[in-house]
DNA sequence: CCTACCGATCGGTAGG
DNA sequence: CCTACCGATCGGTAGG
């Protein structure tokens, strides 16, 4: 494997991009942009660890297991991260981010019942489909530095704000009991994200499941 | 503080109590009861274990922390407990054993809505009120020893049964969706267990969530 | 991406 | 309940 001429490890380096009427730099461009098969087995080095660290915990799942699980040593791994916390902060990363673009794909739904319902299932899917990935980001949080956390926050609120202001229309159109909308929207939030300690794809439905969590908060029209 | 002649960290010497027919030991009985300072020692160095395991995590929150926020020597510890993990399965004793009590205290109560609305409200206020207690059982399952799983396991299942059965008797009598029992009662679980991650006793109200979980179960009686 | 290695942390013990 | 201490693990580095 060539290693590309910068990754991630690397120094941060990653200067603003020139603006359009900054000069010209001279001669050959460094090559800032990692290559595609570095950021795939980059993409493929966050999957396992954060298999190692749902099964063992991210203080107990070490460089060593997680470059074993990958078939390196882990030496190696330091070519992809400055330090172990990198690879925790990679898992939260993908775990918002996925979780944030498909939520914002669904801002546009108007109906306030529909626009919860969808929000329902897209959480109770984005969480089953991905169980180690949300378990990290879930259960490790004391393992993120401050400036992780510091990153990743400002994305989590947006991420709730979501179901809060989904739940306060559903409320003011009549759709559900009126409540506190933060504390009903953790509530939907708590029972979607829950499935990550109990869901077994081998026995559980996921649209079962997500269409429980719709019926719960919607009841069908009851004779 | 003087020793009792024996406390959990020594050997089990948890004999089978004599049978009524057993002839009467020999000379004086050794004292095999800790005393009650003894035990109120230790139920608050589980106590506190519990908030530095939630705040640092099992791994990293070591036998130093635990020490330091008690104003003991790691070493102390040890008079009490005989490994670091014994630590981590008597943290998850109290957890199931409170939460165990109580449900068990709820199981004569006949009529399907009310039982389940108030396993419901117990879920509710038992994580609200112990959310560091809580959050090491949800979240360091993985430092268990596999022998404090095996004992652990059984009981959470008959905690789980629990729901599981109110909620099938609720659907029977036709009060929520028909639905897999199983996959609606882990939802009920979620929605309830989740709060130890958001709930802010300084701007939430443990009722208030209580009931808005109740609502969201059996809603009220629309317009 | 690897071999070899270092330093710090931490669970656990000795002995009082 | 404490002081002193040991051994293993593990994150991280050197150097190729």
């Amino acid at each position: 494997m060539t290693p590309p001429a910068a990754g991630p490890a690397a120094e941060p380096d990653d200067a603003p991009a020139p603006s359009p009427a900054a000069p010209r730099k001279r001669g050959r461009p460094r090559n800032l942009e990692p290559s595609a098969e570095y950021r795939q087995r980059l993409e493929n080095i966050v999957t396992v660890a954060a298999e190692v660290f749902t099964a063992q915990g991210y203080e107990s799942g070490s460089l060593d297991d997680v470059a074993a699980a990958l078939g390196l040593r882990k030496a190696s791994l330091y070519y992809y991260v400055k330090k172990k916390s990198d690879l925790l902060r990679l898992v939260f990363d993908r775990a918002i981010t996925t979780a944030l673009e498909q939520v914002e794909a669904l801002g546009h739904i108007e109906d306030p019942k529909d626009r919860l319902s969808a929000l329902i299932r897209h959480q109770a899917h984005l969480v089953v489909r991905d169980p180690s990935l949300f378990a990290v980001f879930f259960d490790h949080r004391a393992g993120l530095t401050d400036e992780a956390m510091a990153d990743i926050e400002p994305n989590e609120r947006r991420y709730v704000r979501h179901f809060v202001s989904a739940v306060g229309a559903a409320m003011d159109a009549g759709h559900i009991a009126k409540a506190d909308p933060r504390t009903v929207a953790h509530a939907v939030l708590g029972m979607t994200s829950w499935s990550y300690k109990w869901f077994d794809p081998a026995r559980d439905s996921a649209d079962g499941f997500a269409e429980a969590c719709v019926a719960l908060v919607f009841p069908p029209i009851r004779t």
